[in-house]
DNA sequence: TCTTGACAAACGAACGTTCGTTTGTGGTAT
DNA sequence: ATACCACAAACGAACGTTCGTTTGTCAAGA
């Protein structure tokens, strides 16, 4: 038999891209079953329980997105410079891992109440550094002093959360102009400054 | 006996509510009819199918954006103005319609292919409205003529889509407020403006 | 030989839905 | 006013199917 074995990170791996397109409770065992060309029951083997498998999509969710804050945060740049380096990051999270990240954003409100709350608290740690440094930014001076920390750095997750919904890698839109687009949205705005000293 | 009867809209409204909350797959006839005061199967006295239901919900949550960009369309202010009308009807439905809007958001791809294709294209021709007024923006000269419309559209709603996720009407910020927040960040960013005469 | 991974049958529970029946209510004829 | 009837709403049992999961078996690698 030349088929390779099936690998319980297969069978994760498999879980998240289901759980991504139709939903944890719209996935049955059979269906991801018969994506890794098994039956549902044979799953049993390498698992205990469906729920074991969202927990384990949405803990690798987190887990990805506080690890690459960690190494945002690293860096010894300004506030500026660590907001861009959140968002690229954060942008490098949904694209490579695009149906980990759509699992951990919409189906981990299907976990049991304790699951979600270990859930609830990695994403405030995670939102926490956002704003953190949005906050150091006010303080150094290079964001308004109007910025409320808080409500914009929900702003700038709600784009960068979307993401999943829309981007399409061939669609013409790399991932640094994506970066640099959601950077400058962020940063700028839209609006035409008031023109100051026109030649 | 004193219960009032129930009518099929009380249905509806009970499944957008439930369907907001656990889901349409994570909710069965027998808990719908369960948040009525009915048996599951006293439900079909009503309506054909389950999916029935859904299709009543995310066609409603459709309308409702629709109906409130018609209206955000029609006043006879300038870009900037029609933006920020866009913006607080958008505001206004979300938080009027929470139950609907949510599962018109997250439910909506659980439907079969045709009702799917309806619901895409009349979120295409809402996000369209958004588009046209930035670029109408950029042509005027009030919104900078580096801005993408397209991508600056999907940002704009990225952030209203959002709103479901994390406002709570009891928690301290009005929907003024928050319009105001959106209209600022979108127009004005966070970044101060390079001063001139420093010192 | 021992462990592993998969099978295939089977389990009980839950699913969406159907069906025949009961119940309550409002209008009409008495 | 009372008796009647038509109808809509809800019941409750049951349908066939699918669900997540358990079990025993067995072939193949180590």
């Amino acid at each position: 038999m030349v088929t390779t074995r099936n690998t319980r990170e297969d069978i994760v791996a498999a879980a998240g891209r289901m759980f991504a397109d139709k939903g944890y409770h719209g996935t049955s065992m059979r269906d991801l079953g018969g994506e890794l060309g098994l039956l549902g029951s044979s799953l049993y083997s390498h698992i205990d329980s469906k729920e074991d498998l969202l927990v384990e999509v949405v803990d690798e969710g987190a887990r990805l997105f506080l690890d690459a804050s960690d190494r945002a945060m690293t860096g010894d740049g300004g506030a500026e410079q660590k907001l861009r380096a959140l968002i690229a990051g954060h942008v490098d999270v949904v694209l490579d891992h695009l149906d980990v990240v759509r699992t951990y954003l919409n189906e981990a409100r299907m976990l049991d109440e304790s699951h979600r709350a270990r859930v609830v608290s990695a994403r405030d740690e995670y939102e926490s550094r956002f704003r953190d440094v949005i906050s150091q930014g006010v303080e150094e001076g290079v964001f308004r002093s109007d910025v409320d920390a808080k409500i914009t750095s929900i702003f700038i997750l709600s784009i960068l959360n979307a993401i999943e919904r829309w981007y399409r890698p061939d669609g013409g839109l790399d991932r640094t102009s994506l970066v640099e687009a959601i950077d400058r949205v962020a940063t700028s705005g839209i609006q035409k400054p008031a023109s100051r000293v026109p030649r």
